[in-house]
DNA sequence: CACATATAGTATGCATGCATACTAAATTCG
DNA sequence: CGAATTTAGTATGCATGCATACTATATGTG
């Protein structure tokens, strides 16, 4: 079989689709942000004062990662970390005020492009697709 | 809607779950090799003496990432390049024997753990995601 | 032929992404 | 309590992956 097609390769290609998706449609609405902060950005909205390995947990990246990603959100002013008084090992993240503010503005963006990452599929084929993707994860359909 | 929900953000975890399961299953049978650089063996030895930039076509790279793969790839003895007679900008690429033996080991092995990949869906599943991430690359469905 | 343009590959810089090793702090257990 | 173990985060190295700029070569056009 051609490894073109087969399903490691597939998954590759769709990831590279969506990357690139992502960063030409936030790019022209005048954000710099990659798919991976947004992520990040996201994930400390809701679960403030998350520290950094239950975020890795939350997004799927490990430790290491995640270090870099918040030094670049930091580095931008985006997201603020607190060496917890709990447990002084851990490094409490919340979001600064212009990273509460650019979430709410990039997020419309970033909906309205998911279904352009699938573009070539009908409504219901998306549907279908992100539905064997959760299941293909092991992650519960409604989540 | 939760990013966690989003088709980018699944279609991310997907990758890593394919990595994962590649390198896991690689290792475990004794093969030093990425996903990325089997593709590249694999293409280059459905269409020996392919120079780089149709390398990078043919599987979805850019030509500054199939450069570092080549590298390595001609490093571990694997491949081997050669300056086109035809075109002095061209590098010819070909398997050594070493490539050709080693491709042949790893073949078996990377298609099993195509399935492996996927293992929370069934067959029909996994054929039917597969034909929705075809189409979603605008790839014929055939091919 | 001369010059403009296009193409193949490389080099550099930035951002994931993982493995490993390390430090500091917390927890467990004898 | 004190040592062993675990955990949070960082540091380092390797491998994608893309953007941009650069060199060398090829091609097209007047």
């Amino acid at each position: 079989m051609d490894s073109i097609k087969m399903a490691g390769h597939l998954i590759r290609r769709l990831h590279q689709q969506s990357t690139q998706v992502f960063q030409a449609q936030t790019q022209a609405a005048g954000f710099d942000l990659t798919s991976v902060q947004f992520a990040a950005l996201d994930a400390i909205a809701q679960q403030p004062g998350i520290d950094q390995s239950s975020l890795a947990a939350t997004i799927g990246f490990d430790r290491a990662t995640i270090g870099g990603v918040v030094d670049r959100l930091e580095g931008k002013g985006l997201v603020q970390r607190v060496v917890s008084t709990e447990d002084r090992r851990a490094r409490q993240l919340q979001l600064t005020p212009e990273g509460v503010q650019l979430l709410a503005a990039v997020q419309p963006v970033v909906q309205a492009l998911q279904a352009d990452i699938l573009a070539p599929l009908t409504r219901a084929e998306r549907t279908a697709f992100m539905a064997l993707a959760l299941k293909a994860l092991g992650l519960p359909a409604s989540r």
